[in-house]
DNA sequence: TCTCTGCGGAGAGGA
């Protein structure tokens, strides 16, 4: 049987005289869980399912034996703990339970670490460590394997070899530019490693008749807590590539261990394995080892238990490790660090981060403010891959239909078909017949699976259409029924990484300014830009003229984008190259719209550039979109050539973009951004701009943590008068922006002409105010609707909305003229059950950045106003500030008047 | 169950 549950006291580790001679054990108290994390789990296990404890409350003792006792070292109190296999004793009257020869132990199972964290680990954790913390950098022996790894699953998946090099070779031109390698040169290369693994496999095919063979699987073990994606299984054994050379014997040690990964990962999935192959692509004939005659790339190599359970135990390793939070030191392992590729990277990260390593210290340590800073950062982000990896633990812990109602899954999906593509992968259909909706969207990386992702047949898929039938493609032919959303860390992987360069690569003057050592400076700028408004007039000055940073503070409809537009074009009339950036995809492409109108005489089209992917770019902007496929010297020049370069901050932390660098760097929306988040832009450039409102929404982040507060805010404070404000708003009627202004802006924000203060809906073609009911004559209206007192949806001000919907299209107003604001997505749903299609229903958050001629906000609150949704008075400012004309607000007047802010709203409102 | 967008998935290798 199993037995999981919680650390619930500390570990007593001994040992004792057994009459098999001294054995270490590990008593470990420990309060199981409540139950099996739902039934399906337990029956589905062929052992006959985790253990429930009699009393599920009561804390038990669990012996762990011998080698285990290492892991039970790692234990901490509220620590999560699995023993497979346990045996169940009677002590004292009491039930106990213990490990088995057959048992394994997994600390903290919901922590899914990667086989590659494993393979590092073993290596050297301290070289897991600076792999998490400063990335792998473009390189061309990685990129060659990466390449060669492709090749090899295309040859598996029955492709022509020269045609797979060829193909592959031009996927990654970008790259291969950037590192100044020709395709031809490549494509030779990736043969010499590819001939041999081809040679091999034809051996393989006409030994063996029945030689089954699968490509790049990926397996998720729920029970070891170990994920990851095996180059090849064969006959249900792990088939790991490595290019390069090997004339020993044995495979490497590292090597077995990644391979003895899959073993595991596999043993989950039904199998049963104790071989291992390991390709070195370059092992040949030529290469003929002296001493044992191996002339073979392909060595096989048994897997006892010990090994699998040594995996295992380095496992706990790191999910104890990322779990306390500590820093690896080196000295966990044997590694001997004078071999060592990253002995001096490890030397300067522990000297400049005043780390204990094997290796020693190099530099002096940062400042303690600094130090401080890196601390409270990593915390926070780790605290963020915590939480993706609990999205994984869903996966299993979920059912299907709690999955499907988080909008996590799409379910119940009915097969249509399989087709072959012609490199070898797979298109899959199937339907949505529930036509449910989930937050999956085309171009998203999602588990494609029949029905289980995690136990079942499942594969890694691209979605390439989403409407009543889907349409997805995957390197091997599921019979798909469910797709479930890929939790990815590479966010946080990408945070870790930019906060880092910031703190160890940026230069001095940068930080001293984001440490507040140093106030901004800013050049003398005799030039006028915008001549009918000052604060915009000031706001290009000082973005032009900043020698450090320049912040842009732009309240609701202040022309922000515009003034940015006219920013850059100023830059790059002064020959500056200039990295525009922002957290979504849509602000980037709003900026860049706004920009490329500005830039029309000044530069050619083709030296702006828009980096991204294809399903993010807008529609419009993708003439402006950097392919990455190509010759590699065309595709290096088309990006080095850009004196404009747009894309987001999450990529603007890939590869190939910290390959780029920039006189500014502007960030929009920069309110919205965690300050790592923002550092991996203006990492790239010598000075930044950043603009946003820090009155609007903050960023969205899954854990409490430092992450909530942007940089921009924060330097907003420090530095005031390294800030403008945009003051004028030419966006609503005075009335609408009277609260707002007062609210959030001190007064100071105010219409930008008389005829925005005075704009109203008869200004629209058609439109006549006087065909409205009385109430909804004024810009700004309140209709006190009790509501239905259910939690996140109210049905009664749905009602109440359509209703308003109709008094505006019979009074004239285009559907498309409205827009509904509701708080939460259950009652966005509500409400679009009862408005017209082309009506505007979104959440607050989906709102911001938009604007309409008419604006009806549902408050979804009866009684009281609780709920951390309605505690965040900015969101109050987005939804109140989307309106041009006429501005409803529908909510329980009770309700809102618990709340002095939402009181004084009620006042304004009611005129 | 409060709001939710990004990502070239994980792993690729150098002696």
């Amino acid at each position: 049987m199993h037995v999981r549950g919680t650390v619930a006291g500390e570990v007593d580790v001994r040992s004792v005289s057994t009459s098999y001679g001294e054995s270490d054990l590990a008593e470990v108290p420990l309060r199981p869980a409540d139950d099996a994390p739902n039934g399906d789990a337990a029956a589905t296990r062929g052992d006959g399912g985790t253990a429930t404890i009699a009393d599920g409350r009561e804390t038990t003792t669990v012996t762990l034996w011998n080698k285990w006792t290492e892991s039970a070292e790692l234990l901490e109190p509220g620590m999560e703990l699995l023993v497979t296999n346990a045996k169940e004793e009677e002590y004292q009257g009491e039930t106990q339970y213990a490990t088995t020869g057959e048992s394994y132990v997994v600390v903290e199972p919901s922590f899914l670490v990667s086989v590659t964290s494993i393979r590092n680990w073993v290596e050297c954790p301290r070289l897991y460590y600076l792999n998490k913390l400063s990335g792998v950098p473009l390189n061309y022996p990685v990129v060659k394997g990466t390449l060669v790894h492709e090749v090899f699953g295309d040859l598996l998946r029955g492709r022509d070899l020269e045609e797979a090099i060829d193909a592959r070779v031009e996927e990654r031109g970008l790259q291969l530019g950037l590192l100044g390698e020709t395709a031809d040169a490549v494509a030779e290369d990736v043969r010499e490693n590819a001939t041999a693994i081809e040679g091999w496999l034809q051996q393989g095919r006409l030994d063996e008749a029945e030689d089954v063979w699968r490509s790049e699987q990926l397996l998720i073990s729920e029970t070891f807590g170990i994920r990851g994606r095996a180059d090849a299984v064969r006959r249900g054994a792990p088939v790991e590539l490595k290019t390069g050379k090997n004339l020993k014997k044995e495979p490497r040690f590292k090597d077995k261990v990644q391979a003895a990964c899959y073993a595991l990962l596999l043993e989950e999935h039904g199998g049963d394995v104790d071989i291992g192959t390991l390709l070195y692509t370059k092992n040949s004939v030529l290469d003929r080892n002296e001493e044992t005659g191996d002339l073979d790339p392909a060595k096989e190599f048994t897997m006892g238990e010990g090994l699998l359970k040594y995996v295992v135990r380095l496992r706990n390793e790191i999910a104890a490790k990322e779990t306390s939070g500590d820093i690896p030191t080196g000295y966990e392992a044997d590694a001997k660090c004078e071999y060592c590729f990253e002995q001096d990277t490890c030397m300067v990260v522990s000297g400049r981060l005043d780390q204990e390593s094997k290796a020693g210290q190099i530099g002096q340590p940062l400042p303690d403010e600094e130090l401080e800073y890196f601390d409270r950062f990593y915390r926070a982000i780790e605290e963020e891959r915590r939480e993706v990896h609990r999205e994984y633990a869903k996966l299993w812990e979920q059912t299907a239909e709690e999955r499907a109602d988080d909008d996590r899954a799409l379910i119940d999906l009915e097969f249509v078909e399989k087709r072959p593509l012609d490199e070898g992968r797979w298109e899959l259909r199937a339907r949505n017949t529930g036509g449910a909706n989930s937050k999956l969207r085309e171009g998203d990386l999602v588990l494609a699976s029949d029905g289980d992702p995690v136990r079942g047949d499942s594969e890694l898929a691209r979605i390439e259409r989403l409407d009543d039938e889907i349409v997805i493609t995957a390197d091997e032919p599921v019979e798909v029924t469910r797709l479930d959303v890929y939790p990815s860390e590479l966010t946080t992987d990408r945070l870790l990484v930019a906060m880092h360069d910031a703190l160890l690569k940026g230069n001095e003057r940068r930080k001293d300014v984001l440490f507040g050592r140093a106030d901004p400076e800013f050049a003398e700028i005799g030039e006028e830009f915008i001549d009918n408004n000052d604060r915009q007039n000031e706001a290009v000055t000082k973005a032009v003229g900043a020698e450090d940073c320049a912040l842009i503070h732009g309240p609701p409809g202040t022309g922000k984008t515009y003034t940015i537009a006219r920013a850059i074009r100023a830059m790059v009339e002064r020959g500056e190259r200039v990295l525009l950036s922002a957290f979504t995809n849509r602000a980037v492409d709003n900026a860049l719209e706004a920009l490329l109108e500005q830039l029309e005489d000044v530069i050619d089209e083709d030296r702006v550039v828009r980096v991204g992917s294809e399903s993010g770019i807008r529609d419009d902007m993708e003439p402006y979109r950097l392919e990455r496929a190509g010759d590699p010297d065309d595709r290096v020049e088309k990006l080095q050539n850009a004196q404009v370069v747009a894309a987001t901050t999450s990529t603007c932390g890939s590869r190939v973009m910290k390959e780029q660098a920039f006189d500014v760097a502007l960030v929009d929306e920069a309110a919205q951004l965690t300050e790592p988040g923002t550092c991996a832009a203006i990492n790239l450039a010598e000075r930044f701009v950043l603009v946003g409102d820090h009155e609007q929404l903050p960023p969205v982040v899954r854990a409490e943590n430092d992450l909530t507060e942007s940089l921009f805010e924060r330097l907003v404070d420090r530095y005031p008068e390294a800030g403008v404000m945009l003051d004028r708003q030419y966006r609503m009627n005075q009335r609408i922006q009277v609260f707002a202004s007062n609210e959030f802006y001190d007064g100071r924000l105010r219409p930008a002409t008389p005829e925005v203060a005075a704009r109203n809906l008869d200004d629209l073609d058609g439109v006549s105010r006087d065909a409205l009911p009385e109430n909804l004559r004024d810009p700004v209206s309140f209709v006190d609707v009790e509501g239905d007192r259910s939690q996140y949806t109210d049905s009664e001000e749905a009602a109440r909305i359509a209703e308003l919907v109709e008094r505006y299209e019979a009074a004239g107003v285009e559907r498309t003229d409205i827009g509904v604001i509701a708080p939460f997505r259950a009652q966005v749903s509500e409400i679009s059950t009862h408005v017209p299609d082309d009506v505007a229903v979104d959440t607050v958050d989906r709102f911001q950045g938009s604007s309409q001629e008419v604006i009806i906000v549902s408050f979804t609150a009866t009684g009281s106003l609780e709920g951390p949704i309605f505690e965040d008075y900015r969101r109050i400012n987005v939804a109140l500030t989307r309106p041009k004309r006429a501005l409803v607000l529908v909510g329980d007047s009770q309700a809102l008047a618990t709340d002095p802010v939402y009181e004084r709203m009620l006042e304004w409102a009611r005129g």
